[in-house]
RNA sequence: GGAGAGGUGGCAGAGUGGUUGAAUGCGGCGGUCUUGAAAACCGUUGAGGUGUUACAGCCUCCGGGGGUUCGAAUCCCUCCCUCUCCGCCA
């Protein structure tokens, strides 16, 4: 959430922000609302220091053992006018805030100004040694391999499930939970974060704060009974944490890894991208979430996207990083960075991690604070996350990249120790 | 699922209709003392909104929402949460 003052001074920053980011919040409507609110906030509150006034002066007459009728029959008529005014209030400022969940994120001035993914930055790749991008004959795709290793059933996912659901048999379970140990592992050890095992059903006051309602709503999964979330990525508990706390500015930076499984409906995505792990409705991931002074946000985006990457450097695998321009941006976001591997079979990058800067949007929103050493003042924090990343597409060039031709799987060294094998074959 | 207790400021904890935005303690901050620190002592210390060049002023907030009343932390309704005991259960 932006903060409304924010946007009375600086309409036309805000404007620009919501066409850049190819929304549609009704800016105008919202200053409109604003205007109104204040207006009537004014009138109702002139009205509630007469009365405040003199109910204190009743108060004393009645002590006095005074007749105060006349003037309890007089504040009557003030009363009842106050409860018109404050359920005015109430309706406008309701209607405001509806308008002001849909208003995102500002893009921070490093962000290129852009369409949509065609005009996102490369900033930089990183291949292995003796890497080439030239298609080899013998390499198979993920579900292909998948299949012939006995490792990954598709199938069987979508016979139990629907389809958009794995299941991982064997040596592909155990390879999964080794790389998700090894990821945990490496963040916690090299990166100096806490790990936290979050719940991963939430309720809609966390959805909120860390911006998936309301616009996203169609895309989550939904308990209806209990009005629960099956999260759509750790970031929601492990942001929420802190939801509704003052933090000490000793304590800053707050940083936390989590595992979690993530839930997401994928409503009305479907087609080439679809194929095997490629896009599915629940996949594994390591996720990274820090709590920062506002200052050293910028700083802080820069080494979680460097502690995300060296994951990948560790597991020898090819990638780049994406930098998103305004219309790529998600909502709630100010600045973020895609991570990419490649994928030797599909011939192209596909998304493993976004690592993004929310400034205080989400703090503002779930209510995250710090107390100000220097000024004194409370403050929000900034808030950040970084996938680190999530396996499903990690899977994927994991296995396409480390095949032999004679249809094995090499596992990475980083990676024996957590499943116990060096090789995966037929 | 059943029975009971409770949700008050950073924390602990008083307060049951009229100068209570809230006693007291702890913590925090400032100071005195000290070579320095601790202890002790003195002072100070909630948030949000509106408004102002800046102050001031005013309004709201005692789990959320609604109600009664001239006036609500205090009375009523409703929802949520926490704890204890019992039951069920991976």
């Amino acid at each position: 959430m932006l903060d409304l003052k924010f946007i009375r001074e600086n309409p036309e920053k805000v404007k620009e922000a919501v066409k850049n980011k190819n929304e549609k919040a009704d800016i105008d409507e919202i200053l409109r609302l604003d205007k109104e609110r204040r207006s009537l906030l004014q009138q109702t509150e002139e009205l509630k220091a007469e009365r405040n006034k003199v109910s204190q002066e009743i108060g004393r007459l009645k002590k006095a053992g005074e007749n105060a009728d006349e003037i309890i029959a007089r504040m009557k008529e003030v009363s009842d006018k106050v409860k018109e005014l404050d359920e005015q209030v109430r309706n406008v400022t309701e209607e405001l805030n509806n308008l002001l969940a849909w208003v995102p994120n500002i893009p921070h001035e490093s962000v290129p100004v852009g369409k949509d993914e065609n005009d996102n930055i490369e900033v930089r790749r990183w291949l292995p040694e003796g890497f080439e991008f030239e298609k080899k004959d013998f390499v198979k795709d993920h579900l292909e391999l998948g299949k012939k290793l006995k490792i990954l059933d598709f199938e069987r996912g979508a016979k139990i499930s629907g389809s958009g659901f794995a299941v991982y048999v064997g040596k592909g379970a155990t390879l999964e939970r080794a790389l998700i140990n090894f990821m945990l592992n490496y963040h916690i050890e090299k990166h100096g974060y806490t790990e936290i095992f979050p719940p991963f059903l939430v309720n809609r006051e966390s959805m909120y704060a860390t911006g998936q309602i309301p616009k996203l709503e169609e895309d989550m999964y939904h308990a209806n009974k209990d009005d629960l979330f099956p999260i759509p990525t750790a970031e929601v508990p492990v942001t929420n944490l802190h939801r509704n706390e003052v933090l000490s500015e000793d304590d800053l930076p707050k940083k936390y890894v989590a595992y979690s499984a993530c839930f997401r409906r994928e409503a009305g995505s479907y087609g080439k991208e679809s194929k095997g792990f490629l896009r599915v409705h629940q996949f594994n991931k390591v996720e990274m979430v820090k709590l920062v002074k506002p200052e050293s946000s910028y700083d802080e985006l820069e080494k979680i996207t460097s502690d995300a990457e060296d994951i990948l450097k560790a597991l020898n695998i090819p990638y780049r990083v994406i930098l998103l321009c305004t219309g790529d941006l998600s909502f709630s976001a100010a600045k973020c960075y895609d991570i990419e591997t490649w994928s030797p079979a599909e011939e192209k990058w596909l998304e493993a991690s976004s690592c993004s800067n929310f400034e205080d949007f989400q703090a503002r929103r779930g209510n995250i604070k710090f107390r100000n050493k220097e000024t004194k003042k409370l403050q929000f924090v900034h808030t950040l996350n970084g996938s680190g990343l999530a396996t499903s597409r990690l899977m994927v060039s994991l296995l396409e990249n480390n095949q032999t031709p004679d249809g094995k799987i090499i596992v990475p060294e980083p990676l024996r120790k957590y499943t116990g094998f060096d090789v995966i074959e037929p």
